[in-house]
RNA sequence: GGCCCCAUCGUCUAGUGGUUAGGACGCGUGGUUUUCAUCCACGUAACACCGGUUCGACUCCGGUUGGGGCCGCCA
């Protein structure tokens, strides 16, 4: 019922407003993706503003960072400088960097200051430090004593004559209760004389947050404010801002803290990586969207699996969680591996192809001819260890064995490794089968094993074709794995590998019966 | 210390006065299998505590405890 009502509410228009003081995270991507589904959700638009005002902290490449995580993501703004070219804007309200709108703050401070709502504070760091010491030991509420509220004209005319540094304060009302409905905590309170005269701005040309993020949302004519619970104690503030101010009012949906496993809001220290991290990782964005979205949200289904499309379509703010949600990784790992499972072999290959590239095993073959002159129907790649030439189908079906045994791209590379090396170094013993007596039985087992492929085609070697052939091989012995096991290590050197036959198939006759001879000749 | 917020399995959560408290991840066991995974089946494990309201509380109210956030010339 309250979502129908919100469903109707038009023009929502909401805003992700990051500071680039370091790498996107997965916190900053919960709350842009919260942001993105709301406004989407009800038919509105989302706008990007980057929170640049503290010059000593922000740098342009944390800016970058955030463009290409949240372009990564899929979570494109509507408004906000152009994720191509941050130095150009998209939509009709920007520029939405508050580095470059002084001028409207400046703007706005003055005003403040002639309606004797803010004023000029000339008080010291120290002095304001030391007091804030006492006022804590006190039991006192640690705020600003407002040593300056009141003072007169000429003293403030002659200060400023004298350049001395100073703040502007607001003029915060005592003894008013500031109350305000939040969409996912319902009614909040708080007393105006707890706030104390907070602070504005430095000069007029360093305007601090609490200013300029009630400008910016009124400027940028936001209707809903959907940010971290982190802001709550904000509110107030911006609240009694926009009054003061003549602002119309917005709404605010804030949303529960991500944990880390200490249950303590996430930050830099926690084991947490940037999203660029993840990306390198071989984490999609599709899982990480998913992952965040049931942080703190739910669909009040069993369904678990959702596409930023369906997230759009299910979300609501009603099914926000209040409390905190711990960051868990292994839920995490296990949704990016349901995603994999998902792709196509040409997807995966795609996808997994940077890595294999990046640890020297192929590379992307750029003519689609051989040295003789062939022309080859497909793709191609080079394996760089032994110079053979793979076609795309041949790499996929190499890649193919192993897309249910890994829960990240980076992790494919070290498993399908075999396929793209020469000669394998493993030790001769682990050729043996456990239940096998002697070296003898697994050179025997080996022997077999050779004659029957080598007397095949290459056309055979299909998983259907192979199959009964040497599993008929393998019944005639106590158990199977007198014939598989030594079979696997010769064509792969691991104890652990997708199966042998499996991967018969995809290496295919030349290089297969070039590593059981391999094997066999071990024993010499 | 002050203010604000929160409280169901280890974790993410469903649940809105009467349920064997459900699902998912993880973990364990079994099945499939030569191995590792996948997959399937089964299992493990929770209403923080104390009062009240009520015929009846996980659910409503109060308190306690616990956890968290904020208290910048950061955002």
């Amino acid at each position: 019922m309250t979502s129908d009502n919100t469903k109707k509410i038009s023009g929502v228009r909401t805003r992700f407003a990051p500071s680039p003081t370091g790498p996107l995270n997965p916190g900053g991507v919960r709350t842009a993706l919260f942001a993105y589904l709301f406004a989407k959700k009800y038919g509105g638009s989302l706008v990007l503003r980057i929170e640049d005002t503290d010059v000593e902290r922000s740098k342009k490449e944390w800016e970058q960072d955030l463009f290409e995580s949240m372009k990564w993501m899929g979570l494109l703004w509507d408004e906000g400088p152009d994720p191509d070219d941050p130095s150009k804007y998209i939509g009709q309200y920007g520029p939405y960097r508050q580095s470059e709108r002084k001028d409207i703050y400046a703007g706005y401070l003055k005003k403040l200051i002639d309606e004797k709502k803010a004023y000029y504070c000339f008080c010291s760091k120290e002095e304001l430090e030391a007091y804030k010491q006492y006022a804590m030991s006190q039991g006192l509420p640690p705020v600003y004593p407002g040593k300056c509220r009141d003072m007169d004209q000429a003293t403030i005319q002659k200060y400023l004559d004298e350049k001395r540094p100073f703040l502007i304060r607001f003029k915060t009302p005592k003894g008013q209760k500031i109350i305000f409905d939040d969409a996912v905590r319902g009614k909040v309170e708080f007393d105006s004389t707890l706030l104390g005269d907070f602070s504005l701005s430095k000069g007029f040309d360093n305007p601090l947050y609490n200013f300029v993020v009630v400008v910016d949302d009124y400027e940028m004519k936001i209707t809903d404010v959907v940010r971290g619970e982190d802001h709550i104690s904000n509110t107030p503030k911006q609240i009694l801002l926009q009054e003061a101010l003549g602002f119309s009012k917005v709404r605010y949906a804030h949303l529960p803290l991500i944990l880390n496993e200490k249950k303590q809001k996430l930050s830099k220290r926690d084991n947490v990586l940037p999203i660029s991290a993840y990306k390198k990782d071989g984490y999609s964005p599709e899982a990480l969207n998913n992952f965040v979205a049931l942080l703190g949200w739910n669909p009040g289904t069993d369904e678990e699996i959702f596409s930023l499309e369906q997230l759009a379509k299910e979300f609501s703010v009603e099914k926000i969680q209040k409390g905190g949600a711990v960051f868990n990784p292994q839920k995490l790992d296990w949704i990016n591996g349901f995603y994999i499972r998902q792709r196509s072999l040409k997807e995966l290959a795609d996808l997994c192809l940077p890595y294999l590239q990046e640890k020297g095993m192929i590379k992307k073959n750029e003519k689609m001819i051989r040295p003789e002159n062939e022309l080859l129907p497909e793709n191609s790649y080079s394996v760089i260890a032994t110079g053979e030439i793979i076609s795309q189908s041949r790499l996929e079906g190499m890649l193919a064995l192993y897309k249910e045994r890994i829960k990240k791209l980076s992790e494919m590379a070290d498993l399908v490794d075999f396929f793209f090396a020469g000669e394998l170094s493993y030790p001769k013993e682990t050729l043996k089968w456990k239940n096998m007596e002697s070296d003898q039985e697994a050179i025997d087992s080996l022997n077999k094993v050779y004659n029957l492929l080598s007397s095949l085609e290459e056309k055979d070697f299909t998983k259907i074709k192979l199959e009964p052939i040497l599993l008929k091989e393998a019944e005639t012995m106590p158990d199977r794995g007198y014939i598989l096991w030594p079979l696997r290590v010769a064509l792969t050197g691991k104890m652990n590998s997708a199966g042998p036959i499996d991967i018969t198939a995809a290496m295919g006759k030349e290089k297969t019966l070039i590593r059981i001879k391999e094997a066999i000749n071990k024993f010499k």
